[in-house]
DNA sequence: CTGTTAGCGCGTTCAC
DNA sequence: GTGAACGCGCTAACAG
């Protein structure tokens, strides 16, 4: 049996009247603090729980913030998942979880559901760091876009900053004097792969130098595709002392192709990924060097701003979270 | 502005009472046609949208299940949760997700908030298939646990059948005529570690042959184990034809090493893994055969399961999730 | 068939 | 300080 234990039970058990067992439980000044006690010490007694649907029938607020993710089966929204969720349980927020499987109507309907449920919130964790068009809202309630930015600059976005991650790479193999720089990458349909292209090309260009082969190599996200690059370079006739993967992946494959050739990483070739995934960084021969996207902590700030925004607080518009280089052996 | 249009504006537009609009709109039976009808134009036309919290108020369901995970941060439990969402969300029920990480009384704080919200259902999701206790619940709500079972056999639990996937793992090898098979396995604390090697003994035996070694190698669930460990049984005296890793990570660590002692894949020694984890499985050389553990079909599985005991159905105790053997190159 | 009345449990006036 | 009374939006019982 719940607690069908109501604010009147606990009036009578405190001698009191049901308004002044609400005001003396909810901390309303008009109360005799001699009072307040005798109530909070019946409530206690009787374990009272106040009946959430009776409380959010006359009040703006629930105490929920809906959760749409566009994609769960996708390992990059599980670190901002966490984040958020960790941030939002600590403030004692409940959180409706909604996968749209990268279906616009799904999502649309989903937006129905939980605002039927009246959340206080919106978080929108989408599956790339591409833009995706804004979610189309009847009613006012904050939204914040985590990951995937709004293409709405004045909407509220968190998402890497995969510029920097790409400095940060370049940079770092400049400073352990690198200068003949390769930069295998993903698929140039991903804003994620363009933003770590171009950082590389500002480290580069800051430091008078140029990439090997005059430019990324934009291609696929696998391993497979890290080996064949790999294995091209290490064969063509340019001179090559580091590559910098467009994810941990590649960055991977190029290793094991170049174990296969004899080279010698990172003595020969340095070598550098994204994302750093556990994973993959900590059982490649010799470790990954990487950059650390921090979801969680882009997750957090995200669901930071969702409680700061359901307070008023105004969008900051799009937010590039921090990443960090992560040093191992490889570089 | 969301929607203060209530039941009251509907039957004042249809020009009947709320009691009318109110059986017309929810499908009761004691209401003519065409006035029904003239009430659901209303409604349409006002767009009409009951309130959720008013519904609660008076009625036993509130169409939200509450999702318990130990680990958000867990590969397992990814699938399981698309799965569960899956099969919720088209049944029309919302879910309230909480992360307990892994702390027992996060998850009793949690479960505490997720009974005040009144949900219909609780699905508790493990980390690891060792069986946890039960949740110590004071409301009748019904639960249903996944990947970890209860230890209460009366329970409902949903976890895949690792025995099973031990089996089918030998017997495939069995099959293509090896008899010198070795099982490379992950940490002895983990019942899927041990269930796995028990269904690899069980189709041994069945078919007259001895585990190399005589018994499983427990040890860690990385890729270095799975290195140093088929290091040590191609140079070692016995001969060995059919290495099975205890999980993809060990068997792919175990496919890199043979590669490098010039050991050919699959035609001198053959090479089974678990999980038939995509990454691992299809970027490893060669392709690795493995045992699906059809995870997303296990979460929907409970999932459906969990609407069903909400609808009264009874605990099937604990339920053994289907596998499937995935053949590719490596066997 | 339809409308009137009475709650569901709580917060909030407004008198006392 | 305290309590009686009303309303949130809806559904269920009883009349008509």
């Amino acid at each position: 049996m719940a607690s069908p234990v109501t604010l009147a039970d606990v009036a009578r058990a405190a001698g009191v009247s049901v308004a002044t067992a609400s005001k003396a439980l909810n901390g309303r000044a008009q109360v005799r603090e001699s009072t307040r006690v005798r109530v909070q010490e019946a409530a206690a007694a009787l374990s009272f729980t106040p009946n959430f649907f009776a409380q959010a029938l006359n009040s703006a607020r629930t105490g929920t913030i809906g959760m749409v993710t566009s994609d769960l089966d996708n390992r990059f929204v599980l670190p901002v998942l966490l984040g958020a969720e960790d941030a939002f349980g600590s403030g004692s927020l409940s959180v409706l979880l909604a996968d749209a499987r990268d279906d616009a109507l799904r999502e649309q309907l989903h937006l129905q559901t939980l605002l039927t449920r009246r959340v206080d919130g919106l978080l929108i964790v989408g599956r790339t760091t591409n833009p995706r068009p804004p979610v189309p809202l009847l009613a006012d309630v904050p939204v914040v876009y985590v990951y995937a930015p709004s293409s709405d600059p004045k909407d509220a976005s968190f998402t890497p900053d995969n510029v920097q991650a790409g400095r940060l790479a370049a940079e770092h193999l400049i400073e352990k004097g690198r200068t003949r720089i390769a930069l295998i990458n993903g698929e140039a349909s991903y804003a994620a792969a363009r933003d770590r292209a171009a950082g590389v090309q500002q480290a580069l260009t800051a430091a008078g130098l140029e990439m090997v082969g005059g430019t990324a190599l934009f291609g696929q996200w696998g391993e497979g595709w890290g080996r064949d690059c790999a294995r091209l370079l290490v064969r063509g006739g340019e001179p090559v002392d580091a590559i910098i993967g467009g994810s941990d992946h590649i960055a991977r494959g190029a290793i094991d192709a170049l174990r296969d050739e004899g080279v010698r990483v990172p003595e020969d070739i340095s070598v550098v990924g994204f994302d750093n995934w556990d994973l993959l960084v900590r059982e490649s021969r010799p470790p990954l060097t990487s950059i650390d996207m921090s979801l969680e902590e882009l997750g957090r700030a995200a669901a930071q701003h969702l409680v700061d925004a359901i307070g008023g607080a105004p969008s900051p518009g799009v937010v590039a979270g921090p990443v960090r280089l992560v040093v191992r052996d490889s570089a």
